[in-house]
RNA sequence: GGCGCCGUAGCCAAACGGCUAAGGCAGCGGAUUGCAAAUCCGCGAUUUCCCGGUUCGAAUCCGGGCGGCGCCUCCA
């Protein structure tokens, strides 16, 4: 039957059936998604280390997984998404000796710094947020149980893994043992093999450090997703993310730990995204010379800053996230493919600026029309609910069509880049149909004259709603929708405006719209009359 | 050196052997508008870096080449 621990009755309870496939970066193929729990979902996806500021390249997998939540729970899915903090570490304590603060207190600052982003992205999906110095007694018992077990050592108040005692070591990554074994040298020092991993680390003094049946020292790396994806998830569970770069030795390593520790495999799919890399305005990627390579990650980092603004320095990398519209982001992030190297550039990113500005466009010229909220539309809750039959009109004919295919893509490994293409699309013979029968300020419009509409802009919240898009209002700029004078005034310019021009005076009109162009405001003429925005 | 990924129109990007190679941005026509803006319609790859091969059929599979990148050390 099912697993252990995994207490469902199969019988007795609807269980979504679905046709989403994933990669699977341990066979390297596509497989068919099935839960080990019939309905129940685990991901695990591995956080940041909270020693800087988060910038953008830290948002990718957070997106990427709250989408893929989102997705899921769509799909009739019960999900746990867990994300851990990592709030001990080689990095943090250099970072609190440099500005002379406790490690806690850094790792405390820069988790806030990463929980507002996160919040900015609108990623609220995340179930837990374990931190690892909340798990040192399980981290230490968890070390233990690998010791009496013959999987691993203690050498002068260290604990290493023995990799050679595990002889799968080296399947996620497929990488052989034998040829790492071989390329890595003599200097072994502590360890007995240069494979083997620090599950424990002894502290120098002056470092923070925990008591230990070693010493005192504080936890590896690797040792920790090991020990709290069991905590929250289980001893196996379903997926677990993170990026590509983390594949070797990262995941390798909570592979060898979890599955020597338990018996069992630690999780059924590894889903590892792209990384992002930073492009200059010219279009150059950002790659990097041999000698880069052999500098510091934070060299590099701030390397990739300066290229994209030379004169802004260093932190222009992580103001990324303050200077953009974070659905912009998000929006960038989800158009292409999850798997791919994403390239940032200013210019990409006001390039899908543009494209948004569409569907706010539609979403208020939908309000003029059916006066209902766009973002207060209720929605189905969930795939099935949402599933209908079009009948004979046209348009929702196509609607239904479309939705099909973006689920389609979805499901395919979520293709969110196919995905919003189909948004746009569904945009389109929206646009096309209130155009058609002329919607813009009609009077007296009858339900039957615009229920196609509103199923169809219902139908496409649906779908923006489990990529996490459009799920409120964009933030208005301050002077568009909030300054009560600018309002008032702007409501008289366009009184005397719609004077003149109806007096035929077009020099008058057009010399006040220029006017307001020059001040980035645009009017825009409709049938129901004139309106205004603020470029952003 | 070892392992791996990628190369589709000016830019971004989808397509997992089979209908006209999605969609976005930019551009050009047209409808609409007093003129605009917005929206809609139409146009752009006779073809998917190059060369071979497999196949009735290839952007998709295989081999070779060229070019870009990642990991092998801290990284999301």
């Amino acid at each position: 039957m099912f697993p252990s621990g995994c207490r469902v009755l199969a019988t007795s309870l609807f269980f979504p059936t679905t046709m989403i496939r994933l990669y699977n970066t341990l066979s390297k193929t596509k497989e068919n998604f099935e839960p080990i729990c019939p309905g129940k979902v685990g991901i695990y996806l591995c956080g940041p280390t909270v020693y800087k500021p988060s910038h953008i390249g830290h948002m990718v997998g957070p997106i990427i997984f709250d989408t893929i939540k989102r997705y899921l729970v769509h799909n009739g899915f019960e999900v746990t998404l867990v994300i851990n903090i990592t709030d001990v570490d080689d990095k943090l304590i250099a970072e609190a000796n440099a500005r002379g603060m406790t490690m806690k207190a850094v790792a405390e600052e820069m988790t806030a710094d990463y929980m507002r982003n996160l919040e900015a992205m609108g990623i609220d999906s995340v179930d837990y947020f374990p931190k690892a110095t909340d798990n040192i007694h399980n981290i230490i018992t968890f070390v233990q149980d690998l010791i009496g077990k013959g999987f691993a050592y203690e050498s002068k108040g260290d604990v290493y893994f023995d990799v050679q005692k595990f002889p799968e070591y080296g399947k996620l990554s497929h990488r052989s043992l034998e040829q790492m074994l071989g390329e890595g040298g003599s200097t072994v020092d502590r360890k007995q093999s240069s494979c083997d991993f620090a599950l424990w680390k002894s502290a120098k003094p002056g470092e923070p450090a925990w008591d230990s049946p070693w010493g005192k020292g504080r936890p590896g790396w690797h040792i920790e997703c090991s020990v709290m994806s069991r905590e929250i998830l289980g001893e196996s569970f379903d997926i677990h993310g993170g990026g590509l770069d983390l594949v070797f030795p990262h995941h390798e390593n909570e592979v060898a730990q979890s599955e020597c520790r338990h018996g069992k495999i630690m999780a059924k799919y590894w889903l590892h995204n792209g990384l992002m890399q930073a492009s200059s305005e010219t279009g150059k990627v950002g790659g990097r010379s041999k000698e880069e390579r052999s500098q510091t990650a934070e060299d590099r980092e701030e390397q990739e800053a300066g290229k994209i603004s030379k004169s802004k320095g260093a932190s222009a990398f992580r103001d990324m996230l303050k200077q953009f519209d974070p659905e912009a982001i998000r929006f960038f992030i989800l158009s292409s493919h999850y798997r791919r190297p994403i390239d940032f550039s200013l210019e990409r990113i006001e390039q899908v600026a543009t494209g948004l500005e569409a569907f706010y466009r539609f979403f208020k010229r939908y309000e003029r029309i059916t006066g209902d909220i766009f973002y207060a539309t209720a929605t189905p809750k969930n795939r099935a609910e949402g599933a209908f039959e079009p009948g004979e009109d046209p348009l929702l004919k196509q609607v239904r069509e479309f939705r099909e295919k973006f689920l389609e893509a979805m499901d395919d490994d979520f293709n969110t880049g196919g995905a919003i293409g189909v948004l746009f699309d569904l945009l389109r013979i929206l646009n096309k149909y209130a155009d058609d029968q002329k919607l813009d300020g009609a009077k007296d419009l009858s339900p039957e004259a615009t229920w196609p509409l509103v199923h169809g802009a219902t139908v496409l919240r649906e779908l923006c709603l489990t990529l996490g898009l459009f799920r409120r209002p964009p933030v208005e700029k301050p002077a568009e929708q909030s300054d009560e004078l600018v309002h008032h005034l702007m409501r008289l310019i366009i009184e005397l405006r719609a004077g003149a021009r109806q007096n035929k005076d077009f020099a008058t009109a057009d010399k006040i719209r220029n006017a307001l162009n020059e001040v980035g405001i645009t009017i825009e003429d409709r049938p129901g009359g004139s309106d205004w925005s603020r470029k952003a």
